[in-house]
DNA sequence: AGTGGTTATGTTATTAAATAACACGGACGT
DNA sequence: ACGTCCGTGTTATTTAATAACATAACCACT
């Protein structure tokens, strides 16, 4: 499942996610959104906050029955719902699906620009603030490109992979 | 090949390019760092100059040769030399690769940072300075994050697809 | 020239990632 | 109950990337 990129220990797990509060937070978001939190959806939350690290969509397809795997569709339309209502953040440069570190609440329902510290070594992702996009802002504004989303995606090592 | 999300105009051309002049300094620059322009890698270089915008892999792939498709490896390892000398950079969000925006030459023969605008309906990708990812790197070294690559993509509609 | 190490390529096969297309079913307003 | 919208189930296919191994070119040194 997680890649290592060389021998030494790995066991830094992640600060822990309470999963119940935040399936709970995100069944009153789609609530207020007048969303549906279909069983589906729900489910491949649950595996995404439950996954120590970014988890690919095949994993949470291998995962997602107690008994076998589901339907390609099923995943990825899951996955397209939970990052158009914010709650995890696709990270283009591994395939793969992280919970947002932002806890869900009524104010926070719109994907938001995250950037993302990506350890080659560990596998382990960091979601950092992202100050001053602004910059990139007001050169696509110069040329007058209309910008929807922003990735910034930074990759290396992380403290205990150095 | 390209990809329309709209039904309006698209045939405006990104700024051309002088691909032999390209291919020389990309010549100059590899004889400059002991690596070997070769046959494949020459090949793959020319394409992805040549193209209008972003090219897909399997895109290079069948137009390697004249008359029959490339193998993928044959490609992907062009691709894979090509980024690590600088010379091309690939889109994360679109697996896609571009020729750098910045000409080749001795001084920059190193894989840099790259933002680009992406347009959602055209395709064509727009390279951009990125001026403060030092906040970034200010926030990663807090961390104690190494920071080796940083990938920044904003996705929107250019100036003539709005 | 000959030799051995290194690097790049050719080739076959497989794995991984994502989507198309269409049928089915439940929710909901009228 | 009716039609509509939305989400799901299902099958099949497309797209993207790599593994593994054999062959060939390049280079440095003798
Ligand atoms: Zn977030
Ligand atoms: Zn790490
Ligand atoms: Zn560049
Ligand atoms: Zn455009």
């Amino acid at each position: 499942m997680t890649q290592h990129a060389c021998d030494h220990d790995h066991s830094h797990d992640t600060t822990t996610i309470n999963v119940d509060a935040r399936l709970k937070a995100a069944e009153a978001l789609c609530l207020a959104s007048g969303e549906r939190l279909t069983a589906p959806r729900l489910r491949t939350y649950e595996l995404i906050l439950g996954n120590n690290g970014p988890m690919k969509a095949y994993d949470v397809i291998d995962r997602f029955h107690p008994e076998g795997a589901a339907k390609p569709p099923t995943v990825y339309r899951a996955l397209s719902f939970l990052e158009q209502m914010g709650l995890i953040h696709r990270i283009e440069s591994l395939n793969a699906f992280v919970a947002c570190a932002t806890p869900a609440n009524v104010d926070h329902h719109h994907p938001h620009t995250a950037a993302f510290l990506l350890c080659d070594c560990c596998g382990q992702s960091e979601e950092i603030a992202t100050l001053s996009l602004a910059d990139i802002e007001h050169q696509a504004q110069h040329l007058g490109f209309e910008v929807k989303h922003i990735t910034v995606e930074a990759k290396g090592r992380c403290k205990t992979c150095r």
